[in-house]
DNA sequence: TGTACATCAGTGAACGCGCGTTCACTGATGTAC
DNA sequence: TGTACATCAGTGAACGCGCGTTCACTGATGTAC
């Protein structure tokens, strides 16, 4: 996102890097301001260098550009969670595992992580981009962490389906809230961490 | 905040009352869209039914009208919690009953409490409207109850601010992921609430 | 190897819209005499 | 009790702005012959 290069045209055939540049750069808008009404058809055009009408023959409207930073953002999410608890057998630290990557998303990109999550979904969803199913994909991962911990028995939990719930409330309002008050005397990462996994996964402190 | 009826001009010395009425046209168009980029001075002057200048004879500009909204909001909020805990000396019952008045506020006003705890507060705080104070007075609300359950020995906490802390960002978490996925198979809202207080606050289930 | 041409990536000007804000104003209401 | 007048609550028209979107276009790039 260089706004005052001039952008030298794609060769033919490669028409399609612009979409890419396009989301590159509305993904960079939305993270600088914080807000999704900042990413407007002709701010992202001016991020990328481009005249606002080439945008269309990438996206059909300004709405399927944030469409498409949704999709990505969600990509890059569950994928960062899968990874951080893959090669990890032990249940307790996998659950802490996950916990800490969906923490350290939402710190590394907040305003992506808040498209994700902090935007009420529709009475029905859309078929061709059903948000509620994704955020229920992302519960899903952590629900399944701690049903693992009480399979071993090494949570106390009776209902792994509450708990995760109580789990990713707590993930969610640490999240954002560590967001939007930078001043306020948090207490060590680590030792939030600690309280929501041991005190709502009902797992024994180490 | 009625758009069609003819709004009958106020009489000498009660211009004021205009005030209240702009105030209360933009809650509601606030609760309504869930936006706070709605809440146009246009949309808000069309609310009242009033030409869209006579808003300025009551607000500098349009932020203020906002501002004023959270103002509001932030006294019905803080008003609202102490009311709950009023005339409750048990310290467990006290703490549950102003974290069921958190959840309950939120759920009731799902967009002013957004507008509350939802936005990220500048560097620096503006000394006459200082939203981290105004924030971090609710919080104390929530510390102070956990100190009285660990002082009176009902909570094994042995860091009261830290678990507020915990049990802020549950509620906070709880109440806009709920506000956000109505179609997300929630447990019952009290028993989330025991999973807060007891799992957070170290109390005991009853 | 040269050239005419189709294709593709991207442009510039223009549109109508709603916005925040300003300005000069109007007309009902109350008050002084 | 009547009337002139100041005040107050609110208006209508206009401004410049950035927006999303459309349209006809341009000019470089590759290709067919």
């Amino acid at each position: 996102m260089d706004e005052s290069a001039a952008r030298t045209r794609n060769r033919r055939g490669e028409g399609g890097r612009l979409r890419a540049d396009i989301l590159a750069a509305a993904t960079a808008l939305l993270e600088e301001t914080g807000s999704e009404e900042a990413v407007t058809l002709r701010a992202v055009a001016r991020g990328v260098g481009i005249a606002a009408p080439s945008i269309y023959a990438h996206f059909p409207d300004r709405t399927a550009i944030v469409d498409a930073v949704v999709d990505q953002t969600f990509h890059d999410f569950t994928a960062l969670l899968r990874q951080a608890v893959a090669d990890e057998s032990d249940p307790a630290e996998r659950l802490r595992r996950g916990c800490a990557a969906y923490l350290e998303f939402a710190e590394t990109h907040p305003q992506r992580y808040r498209i994700l999550f902090d935007r009420r979904e529709p009475a029905e969803d859309d078929p061709d981009r059903p948000i509620a199913s994704i955020r229920k994909e992302s519960f899903e991962f952590l629900a399944d962490a701690v049903r693992r911990c009480a399979d071993a028995g090494v949570s106390a939990s009776t209902d792994p389906f509450g708990d995760a719930t109580a789990i990713w409330v707590a993930l969610h309002g640490y999240a954002t809230l560590r967001a939007n008050m930078p001043r306020f005397p948090w207490p060590p990462h680590d030792a939030t961490l600690d309280r929501i996994v041991h005190g709502l996964a009902r797992i024994a402190p180490r």
